[in-house]
DNA sequence: ATCACATAGATTGTTGAACAATACTCCAAT
DNA sequence: ATTGGAGTATTGTTCAACAATCTATGTGAT
């Protein structure tokens, strides 16, 4: 019964489906949510004693998952005086753009070396978001335009790259809190999203480049905008 | 006595130098900089009483300390089972490789709007690594690349871009502990070092970017190599 | 009124001890 | 050689305490 024709070693790696996690963890990851989706205002102010008690944990525990948020950049640490919501500007809302057009755009132009269904499931997200915009969901119309740029970033087929796309996103939907973001902001993209994604299925990745780019010069512009004049308060 | 004609908005902001740090931060300093060179070796057991001992904190500000360095993929945590210094493959050189193409050729590219003196701080890393050349100081050759990539990261003018690419030359830097990495590995691309940055001074980004994209090609080749052969054990 | 200063209260920073839960080691048994 | 189990070591988490720092308030002097 030992080794003999068995097909252990062809079963594949367990996943992070069998990984056990902290209780820092799944706080961090709660109060990634709430910050996402807006529970939790910007600039908010995080006391130790008041979410120990909310979430039944330690003040240990808490500190463990604030440092665990800590380098996603929705978190401000400020010492001795306690850990608030990330607030981004103007500034910021530039400096994501240069990181997206960056990635994005290398992650494009190396889409003939993309990994299997990388350019199917971008195909997916466009449909969502047009699903989305026909019953009106103009949530529904944000997540899809998320799930489509990272979609987007995993051309590069790169883990790490995925996890800065993912980042990149919380943070900019974090500053869409700080303005008061029009609900069908996203609406005007969705065509171009299809554009981008139809000339990348024919293999057209300069092309698929350069309509790119555009988006990320009219979104910026708007955004950008949004911040200089409303949201000055 | 009042704001009468005073001039402190005119003052430079107060940078970091003034923020003080919390006993956490310094540690996981302290143990990014052990890491990085080598005192502390890739697959290590750091355990929480041990280290507490020698750096004189409790077990819950260590703790902190490692979170604070979970994100730079320097540390692996494994549940209920310790924190290890990261151990890099193959797999992690070639990820991190496919992010430095994906920044740094940006960044060349985009060298037109570069800020003021980043293309200055190019010419002082090359000019850094020959000098080290020069006496034969081969950690100095390894220093001077790892400033020289990081101003060419410098380019894109991005907080986030830099914070990365820091990240990134670090966990290179642990890939080379993994491997026996010959003393005398950067020296070859020295003299490629210099032909960028003179291609970068003369304006021409695009050529700049096609010969960085030679180094990129001959280094992770490199790297992959030496990964394979000799480090497998 | 405004400023300076002192005081008190609240919050964070850090420690140490304690206990539960899990992993590791080693030896016996089959 | 593999399995099972007892005992030990380490991590996960909580709690309580205290020092250090911030924040707010109040008082008095100009």
């Amino acid at each position: 019964m030992t080794a003999t024709g068995d097909r252990i070693d062809d079963l594949p790696d367990a996943g992070d489906e069998l990984e056990r996690s902290s209780t820092a963890e799944r706080v961090a990851d709660l109060l990634r949510t709430h910050i996402i989706d807006g529970a939790l205002a910007p600039g908010a102010r995080l006391s130790e004693e008041r979410l120990g008690r909310k979430f039944r944990v330690s003040r240990n525990t808490l500190r463990e998952a604030f440092r665990l948020l800590g380098h996603e950049r929705l978190l401000v640490h400020e010492f001795n005086r306690g850990v608030f919501v990330a607030k981004p500007g103007a500034e910021d809302v530039v400096d994501l753009f240069r990181m997206r057009r960056a990635l994005e755009l290398a992650a494009v132009r190396v889409g003939a070396q993309a990994p299997a269904d990388a350019i199917g499931a971008i195909g997916a997200a466009v449909e969502q978001g047009e699903a989305a915009r026909a019953r009106g969901d103009w949530e529904g119309i944000g997540t899809a335009n998320m799930a489509y740029h990272r979609a987007i970033g995993g051309l590069l087929g790169s883990p790490r790259a995925d996890e800065a796309m993912r980042q990149l996103l919380a943070e900019l939907r974090l500053a869409f809190h700080v303005m008061a973001a029009p609900r069908d902001f996203y609406a005007p993209y969705l065509d171009r999203n299809r554009r981008i994604y139809d000339l990348l299925a024919i293999g057209a990745f300069e092309a698929a480049a350069a309509e790119l780019a555009g988006y990320f010069d009219a979104a910026e512009d708007q955004l950008v905008r949004a911040f200089t004049t409303g949201a000055q308060a």
